[in-house]
DNA sequence: ATAGTACTCACTGAAAACAGTGAGAAGGTT
DNA sequence: AACCTTCTCACTGTTTTCAGTGAGTACTAT
């Protein structure tokens, strides 16, 4: 008989903990044995605990202590544990200094249910593991590229935009079609085709992509 | 024999709809029927679903629709849907903004286990029901104070980009056309129309804005 | 009363974007 | 040698966007 795998759960949303259990707990050869809360917490259960996890499941954003620090605690200490990320947060320089910090995967949450178990065998034999979404992620950040930006907001423009040319330019941002638009509104599509020809003008832009960096750049989404 | 409360989970972390379904299941009076991963699924199925839900649980931040637009799209088309937000935002302001918006409940995630059962029974039954840190931001609020909340980018899934692929979104951003960019990366029209599809189909966006709003997130430009 | 602005809608025509399919060449990998 | 990826291009057809013009209603300010 295989020996199970014991896996400790650190988030600050119990909901998600709980959601990690259900997930988790259809398998055999994995059990959650405990959970913390916050960073604090996993480093005192560590500490004082003599039944170890296996694998650990470490949030980035905790209060009190956050992932990263968890993670210094450990390679500080040589401490060698063996930690999945399970993070929100798909940037790349975070996705490389968790890394660095001697985590064995990295798993996003948009797709945690579909990967989570496969980590925690994948990293328990030692192995690493990450989502697909963070493979390009690390895949992309090999041929990355810095564009430094300075552009001040136009307000004059800004301020010359009237609420329904505003409705028009917020949902043109969240890739609606201008017949989408007219049923959202309940307008007609000739109407809000007159507000979107209205902010080419006004903002002095050739297309929609235009519009949506400005709004971007005026932080109107 | 009492009628089962059927609720509808809108979030766009999978994990988080799962969780929450193990808690709900657990009361045989409230059943799931139905989750969706962004604000227009949700609207979507508002649309065209005969099975209506008695109560909407709504994540705030979604990808494509996030969770007012969802609430406006109800208030404007005066559909009368209880709906509670299940969110990781305790600011003050979006409280009151979604209570404008007409919704009968918010909950933090931090304790949702506890409260989701209660809550959905509440707002079932017409009342309203707000988790007890919430309760306690409102009293906190009528005592003026304002406590600014961090962020929480959501980004979603993505494939690697190639060299070329990155080429046209950049130019993208920069609002060239199509056939301007052939002219400038000296390649055919189809070329270029072939990247911007493959674009289109790994970032999962539905036109150009999105690609653009894209490359904002990760800073691409 | 008049002028201005915002809001609403219609019509036409051209340009661009989007969708689907197929396919050859070059390079690297196993 | 077989395979995979990337890069390149073509063809067809549909949908959407962009451009220009015109016009009625309502409310506001002078």
């Amino acid at each position: 008989m295989r020996e199970k795998i014991y896996v400790h759960v650190a988030d600050d949303h119990k909901i998600l903990i709980e959601g990690i259990m259900a997930v988790i707990n259809t398998d055999e050869e994995i059990e959650v044995r405990d959970y913390s809360l916050t960073g604090q917490e996993v480093i005192d259960w560590f500490d004082n605990n003599e039944n170890k996890a296996d694998v650990l499941i470490l949030d980035i954003t905790m209060p009190v202590l956050d992932g990263f620090e968890v993670l210094k605690y450990f390679k500080k200490n040589k401490i060698n544990q063996k930690v999945i990320i399970l993070s929100s947060y798909d940037d790349v320089k975070i996705v490389q200094e968790v890394l660095n910090l001697g985590c064995k995967g990295y798993i996003s949450k948009n797709n945690a249910g579909v990967h989570i178990v496969k980590a925690i065998k994948a990293v328990a034999k030692g192995q690493q593991y990450f989502s697909d979404d963070i493979q390009g992620i690390l895949l992309q950040s090999l041929s990355g590229e810095m564009v430094p930006q300075g552009e001040m907001p136009d307000k004059f423009l800004l301020d010359s935009l009237t609420e329904r040319e505003l409705d028009v330019l917020k949902l043109i941002t969240k890739q609606y079609s201008t017949a989408e638009m007219a049923d959202f509104l309940n307008l007609s599509v000739n109407t809000v085709e007159t507000y979107r020809k209205s902010l080419l003008k006004k903002l002095n832009v050739k297309n929609a992509v235009g519009l949506a960096m400005y709004a971007v750049k005026n932080n109107i989404v």
